[in-house]
RNA sequence: GUCCCUGUAGCUCAGUCGGACAGAGCGGCUGCCUUCUAAGCAGUUGGUCGGGCGUUCGAGUCGCCCCAGGGACGCCA
């Protein structure tokens, strides 16, 4: 286990042995134990941990929280990397970490590497993550971008904390949407040669159809104006689809982003999973024949509404195909845990896909939707349509473009998923110099500066003496370095990717700040060789913290 | 009408399980480059946490009721 997670764990059993004990010593009535906890005080202060507890049992006891903290700490055995611990008002214990400790962390994590903040608290457990899996009709736009981004984090992160993971994107390849794709881009084809052919009611009339059509014409010429329709239609409309996605493809890997598994709705009814799913639901009794169509009876599982899931003409719907989809995520290929994030406007969609889960036998637990908020992208004042339907918009790869991958990456980290967010591409733009981006990367480039630096010496630090930082700059600094395991715990429990972006702020804050006030290399070789051993320890925990976002870590900027 | 998300500093947003004086970045105002990157540092300005009632020793955080913005309520996906 993690050092510093295993100091937290000491903590509070710690504080446990000590409420125990002071009970059956009659100190303090016999009650329940709350559950729990400590945290990090947001006045420094205070320490390094804090717990309520005495706060907590003064409640259940009804007597003073500060005589049962004084108590409690008097039957505490001092544990080997805590310098103090102390009482405060209201009723607060204050624990502080011994500096050699702190110092030794150093040592610590130059040897973990790379590895520096994995943990094993997911044991393996097999975790599905489904983002973007947008329909192949069309590029992609910012708010797609939002989706990846969060995805490819937290997959990044919950990988780090011990998971097995499985990245997925969805491919809608059947069904209405497909559909009117084929048709459009039909109809764009037959256009380029001069026939008056038009767009459905419902299709996809942006001008990257056109674009599409064209290409194709330029790969394989007239030959599909010779076919019957129906032909034609398919042909034509499978190597657009193919061309879509790799475009989507593409453009998520400008992101950084890639997937483990590109997943065919197709297939699911090729594999026979959807009559499996079918079959499981009706034997539950779920499934009910009416107005002319089958339904999911999700009222009778506490829904609003029941929902078609085999329309009049005998075809499923989308909500038919996710049941398969999910059935198959579950059931057949056996994930632990399934995570899909969705956008904002498949909101409606989750609590009957909740429904469904329940009714499939699966407990809810192992099924969590993160509802990725909408973007509105704007030019400073000016809004700029993201419509997929509409011919003026502005793509994900033009956004990405215009602003960077690592800006993108964490503009959006920089917001919890269920806020909704403006993205200015004046501001992202215009602040690029004092962009929280640059300034993150900034603090590991400076690192990277200074060992270069160090090296036209041929200093070897292997051999320095971390015990020999002692000043507040350099404890701070330790201090912030040594919490990214927790913010990867927090980020795990709480599927909040966001927190992230915070701490890689406040870590490079720390770091300016030691920069400012510490001289890593000077005429003082063995202060020089503890401090490189310091920084390199900070460069390491930097990059590491930008690489879970997805983002470069500069040698030089 | 029902359901979901949001409302915290001039702006963009954090705020774990209810806890210590409510935080960060940007903007504004002051200072700081002979020395490893000033894309930086230090200081300062700035808040009825949308409103009300309640629960609690304690509420930005929990409950109820309002107000405002956004989204979802298809045999679209």
């Amino acid at each position: 286990m993690n050092d510093v997670i295993a100091v937290k764990r000491r903590l509070i059993e710690t504080l446990s042995e000590a409420a125990s004990k002071a009970q059956e010593m009659g100190k303090l009535p016999a009650v329940a134990l709350p559950e729990i906890t400590v945290e990090h005080p947001p006045n420094s202060g205070h320490g390094d941990y804090a717990s309520s507890l005495p706060l907590k049992l003064a409640r259940a006891t009804g007597s003073n929280p500060m005589a049962i903290a004084r108590e409690m700490v008097g039957l505490m055995a001092p544990a080997a990397e805590i310098a103090s611990i102390a009482v405060a008002p209201p009723g607060f214990i204050n624990f502080t970490l011994k500096d050699d400790w702190l110092t030794r962390q150093v040592d610590g994590i130059l040897a973990a590497k790379d590895a520096y903040g994995n943990m094993t608290i997911g044991q393996g457990t097999r975790v599905q993550v489904e983002f973007v899996s947008v329909n192949p009709t069309g590029p992609l736009h910012v708010g797609h971008g939002r989706g990846a981004i969060l995805g490819s984090t937290l997959a990044n992160v919950l990988a780090a904390a011990g998971y097995d993971v499985t990245k997925e994107y969805y491919i809608n390849d059947a069904g209405n949407q497909i559909d009117a794709f084929y048709r459009s881009l039909y109809a764009r084809y037959q256009q380029a040669f001069g026939i008056a052919a038009g767009v459905p009611a419902n299709g996809y009339v942006g001008n990257y159809m056109i674009d599409l059509a064209k290409e194709i014409i330029a790969e394989e010429g007239n030959k599909f104006l010779t076919l019957p329709e129906r032909e034609a239609i398919a042909r034509l409309g499978e190597i657009g689809l193919k061309k879509m996605i790799a475009q989507i493809t593409s453009d998520l890997e400008l992101l950084g982003v890639t997937f483990d598994v590109w997943f065919s709705e197709r297939s699911l009814y090729q594999g026979g999973q959807y009559e499996k799913a079918m079959s499981l639901l009706k034997q539950g009794g779920y499934i009910a024949e009416k107005e002319g169509a089958t339904w999911f009876e999700s009222t009778a599982l506490g829904e609003d509404k029941d929902n078609v899931v085999v329309r009049g003409d005998g075809s499923p719907t989308y909500f038919a195909a996710d049941i398969a989809y999910h059935y198959n995520k579950f059931l057949e290929r056996r994930f632990d845990k399934v995570i899909n994030i969705w956008g904002a406007d498949h909101q409606g969609h989750v609590s009957r896909m909740k429904a469904v889960i329940g009714a499939l036998g699966i407990s809810p637990e192992r099924f969590k939707v993160i509802i990725s908020q909408m973007v509105t992208l704007r030019r400073g004042s000016e809004l700029v349509k993201i419509s997929k339907r509409s011919g003026d918009l502005i793509t994900l790869r033009e956004v990405i473009e215009e602003v960077g991958a690592d800006a993108c990456r964490f503009i959006f980290l920089s917001r919890s998923a269920d806020a909704q967010m403006d993205f200015d591409l004046e501001l992202a733009k215009k602040e690029s110099m004092d962009n929280p981006v640059y300034y993150v990367q900034y603090a590991h480039a400076r690192i990277a500066s200074i060992m270069k630096f160090a090296q036209q010496d041929q200093m070897d630090f292997s051999d320095g003496d971390v015990s020999l930082l002692t000043t507040e700059p350099e404890l701070a600094l330790i201090r912030k370095m040594v919490l990214l395991p927790e913010v990867i715990e927090v980020v795990t429990e709480t599927m909040e990717p966001h927190h992230l972006a915070y701490y890689a702020q406040d870590l490079a804050t720390v770091f300016h700040s030691f920069y400012k006030q510490c001289r890593v290399v000077s005429d003082d070789k063995v202060l020089t060789r503890a401090r490189l051993k310091l920084v390199q320890a900070a460069k390491s925990v930097l990059a590491r913290t930008l690489t879970l976002m997805g983002m470069q870590a500069l040698e030089k900027m």
